[in-house]
RNA sequence: CGGGGCGUAGCGCAGUCCGGUAGCGCAUCUGCUUUGGGAGCAGAGGGUCGGCGGUUCGAAUCCGCCCGCCCCGACCA
């Protein structure tokens, strides 16, 4: 992408608005705009970066075994009144009306609309395990959003929902969505912490928040060491022992009951990004979801929910990886791969390099930002520094007459004099 | 919802106390010079001062009502 046709609005100045380091750099970097109070538009960088984290999201789910779907933000109120939930969620559902009077509200979450799918559909407990899943924009009317899109009132989320015969395979299930976030989260570069939680409004027996760890974080957590040194790279996970690890947020941690020995206790921020919940026949008895079993009796089926929180875990990243001078991406969630910036495109030498650098970049199918617009070097490094793609490239008239490229990093301040070439092969490969 | 604050040009702000018809920096446009860490000079454009009503010869400024946004707290992916 060339520079000079993107629409990248960067700010140099910080917004009054935002208080927290992500809303900032989303905001100068050009990543969000804001509409109303919790709602934003997300423009092309942050857009990138948002289809990014989803695709993550959606390949990790689809490994665990879960079937993507789509379901809808505006729902009937009656599926609500069926679960008994229209009364008990308060107000923090907005509740709208449509030409013909009739109730409907934008879905904070569609448990209702799920099990409502499940049983019309469903009969036999040979269909299952069934895990379905969307990832779809929702809405609950936070008293305070704040933080950008960390908590917006429209948000992105990727929400799953198990369905099992019995408790033994609502348990294998919650397991698999268990292990998945920790794959999800790690393959973003984050290090997530399960922490026993409470269940909420969803309702159930058995639940977990996932935190990513951040020095920014809301909340403060404890845990074990052994988390940060997880191999999930096997297939054989040992998720009974991950999910008795200790982990705790400071209003649960109990220094003098905690079962961790203090040199292998870790004490650090979190951000909340992910919440499981196992929650058995809260919805699926009242709403008549229900399977033969093999003993020909018909029971209601067994269900969990599991959600993460896609808009917000951009902003967690941010708060995750950035300095002093801007967001610093990890490769696997950054916009574009590679900012190449060519100093001076008016100098043959220089333009020229620099254009048949992306063209190259580009034939090897490598994202690109191409900066060869008329700013001079230190307004350009500034913005690449800003936006903070992994690697930088920097051609200018000096090192094009010698035939050298300069390859930044992002993280850190290496800087590598290459030929175009060596350059070449490093970024392709 | 309780507490605090803000709304003046695209962005960041001054002017409001003490009424006299709007200003600074950045950005934008034109020209010249510059060109490896947010350039310099010269010129130009851009604002119903959040909205409505009132007071007044005159309102960004005083009064009333309304709207929007931010921050702290209780709640949350």
């Amino acid at each position: 992408m060339r520079l000079s046709r993107y629409f990248l609005p960067v700010l140099k100045e910080d917004p009054a608005e935002a208080e927290i380091v992500s809303h900032r750099l989303m905001l100068r970097a050009g990543m969000i705009q804001q509409l109303a109070a919790g709602i934003y538009s997300w423009l092309p960088l942050g857009f990138r970066v948002l289809r990014k984290v989803e695709q993550i999201v959606r390949e990790e789910m689809d490994r665990a075994g879960a079937i993507e779907i789509l379901m809808p933000t505006i729902q009937p109120a009656d599926i609500w009144r069926e679960s008994g939930r229209y009364e008990v969620y308060g107000r923090e559902m907005l509740r709208i009306r449509d030409r013909h009077e009739r109730e409907m509200l934008y879905g904070p979450t569609n448990e209702e609309n799920v099990t409502d799918i499940f049983r019309r559909h469903v009969r036999s407990y040979r269909q299952l395990p069934l895990n379905l899943y969307h990832i779809q924009w929702k809405f609950r009317d936070e008293i305070r959003p704040r933080f950008g899109v960390m908590r917006g009132r429209e948000f992105l989320m990727k929400d799953a929902y198990s369905f099992d015969y019995d408790q033994a395979g609502a348990r294998r299930s919650y397991e698999a969505m268990f292990v998945a976030y920790l794959k999800t989260f790690r393959r973003m570069g984050l290090t997530a912490i399960p922490m026993q939680a409470e269940s909420g409004p969803i309702g159930g027996s058995m639940s977990h928040e996932f935190q990513i760890l951040a020095s920014t974080g809301e909340s403060e957590v404890f845990y074990d060491a052994a988390f940060e040194e997880l191999d999930l790279s096997g297939a054989e996970i040992d998720v009974e022992r991950l999910t008795g690890l200790y982990a705790a947020t400071d209003d649960k941690h109990d220094p003098a009951r905690c079962p961790v020995p203090p040199e292998r206790l870790k004490r650090a921020r979190g951000i909340e990004v992910g919440h499981i919940f196992y929650f058995g026949t809260k919805y699926s008895e009242p709403m008549g979801a229900t399977v033969m079993g093999p003993d020909g009796r018909e029971v209601p089926v067994e269900m969990g929910s599991y959600g993460i929180g896609v808009s917000r875990l951009v902003g967690a990243l941010i708060e995750a990886f950035h300095d002093d001078r801007g967001i610093v991406w990890p490769e696997s969630v950054a916009p574009f791969r590679v900012g190449l910036v060519s100093l001076r495109p008016d100098d043959p030498a220089c333009g020229g390099l620099a254009d048949a650098l992306y063209e190259r970049l580009r034939a090897a199918g490598v994202e690109t930002l191409y900066d060869e617009t008329e700013e001079r070097a230190g307004a350009k490094f500034a913005t690449m520094d800003l936006i903070g793609l992994p690697w930088q490239v920097v051609v200018g008239p000096r090192g094009a007459k010698a035939g050298l490229v300069e390859l930044r990093p992002r993280a850190g301040d290496e800087r590598l004099e290459l030929t175009p070439e060596a350059l070449l092969d490093r970024l392709c490969s």
